[in-house]
DNA sequence: GTCAACAGGATCGTTGACAATCTGAACACT
DNA sequence: AGTGTTCAGATTGTCAACGATCCTGTTGAC
């Protein structure tokens, strides 16, 4: 029960069901989850050290608010960590990987124009999870899916930009073309360049 | 209360107090620390999102033990982290900045043979602290400064390696040569280097 | 009108006791 | 001897209640 509470709390967060600045009652939640205060106290805390969850002594925890400028330097982190992530998913994707990666790739190329962003975003979530497995670095992939988790709301934003689709479709299929030719380190730069460009549209919204 | 016990059990499993595999019992424990179960449990919760302790369910905590090939991985990632710090550092780095690396360096050159490696190791960690300070980058040094304490153990069996010292000694002094003079890619460069030769160790260490 | 002191409510932190679960050993049975 | 079973001990998981702390709105003096 005490773990359930922490992978659905989460869970909830992620999704928005929670927003940025929401406080977390612990006896409200204790109720909505049907569990003690002692399983939500439990969850806060893992949630505090995940980054998610914010908390102050004797004042209580809400969701963490993620500033523009950490959004960048989680981007930047992730940079950094998701190359050596597809370097190694390079070294060790199998002829079935590659296999799974091409078709990741056209249905994003299908979902680009006709249906809403949602989709894509799906995609684009998948396919750099399916990298992280393939890499088998699991010290990496865990940091990876924190950071992911911690501007997860940014990433949403940025995702229902117009016209993002079509740019990061073509430095999402270079990743993969590198990944299925077995170059690692082509893989890790064509990841920089898409996460970098990432950074960059970041950086503008954080001017304007 | 509740957060010193997290941070008085980390330290106490970082300077080895408690090894690898030892088991952490809530009731001696909150008898040590002089405080309630709830504190330690927190503790045990917040220690095990970080990677310190294993806790299975109705079965108790221990402190982790990672093995060689995990030590590896931790390395690696440490590496593409710490590239990016050391980058960032080479952009951030006040005057005062260089004074204060090129007499850590000094200091390190002194204690090469003279001394015991303690105190090449403690001045090997506040050298790498401090860079992560300098480069403002809170994010990757949050998660270096996690990915030392995972490996903590293996880096003090690195370091009273004989001959070990000298080698990494001119590895650091080229860090800190490119992090001097401005040159971002240099810096990263100079740590991608220093932390594969660590990784080139560690994977004869696993081999033996 | 402004500010400090104060009381009330809300919420967290801590404690102790109880229930649930796992481990290991003794024991019966083949 | 080997295997399955039962039971006691140890340890964690859960709960309810109490005390401590912080925030808020009010009161009163100046």
């Amino acid at each position: 029960m005490m773990d359930l509470v922490t992978d659905e709390l989460r869970s909830d967060i992620l999704v928005g069901r929670f927003e940025p600045g929401d406080r977390l009652l612990e006896m409200p939640l204790a109720e909505q989850y049907e569990c003690g205060r002692a399983a939500v106290r439990s969850a806060l805390v893992a949630l505090t050290s995940e980054g998610l969850v914010d908390r102050a002594a004797n004042r209580g925890a809400t969701v963490r608010r993620i500033s523009v400028a950490e959004a960048i330097q989680i981007t930047e982190a992730r940079s950094a960590l998701e190359g050596l992530i597809a370097a190694e998913a390079a070294r060790h994707a199998t002829a079935a990987d590659h296999k799974e990666l091409r078709s990741i790739i056209a249905k994003m190329r299908d979902s680009v124009g006709t249906e809403g962003a949602k989709e894509y975003s799906r995609l684009n979530g998948l396919l750099h999870r399916r990298l992280c497995e393939m890499s088998k670095h699991e010290i990496a992939a865990e940091l990876v899916a924190n950071l992911r988790n911690r501007a997860a709301h940014h990433q949403y934003r940025l995702a229902i930009m117009p016209g993002r689709a079509e740019e990061s479709l073509e430095q999402h299929a270079a990743i993969v073309t590198a990944v299925v030719a077995g170059d690692p380190t082509g893989a890790a730069k064509a990841m920089h360049t898409h996460l970098h460009s990432v950074i960059d549209v970041l950086t503008r919204w954080g001017d304007a």
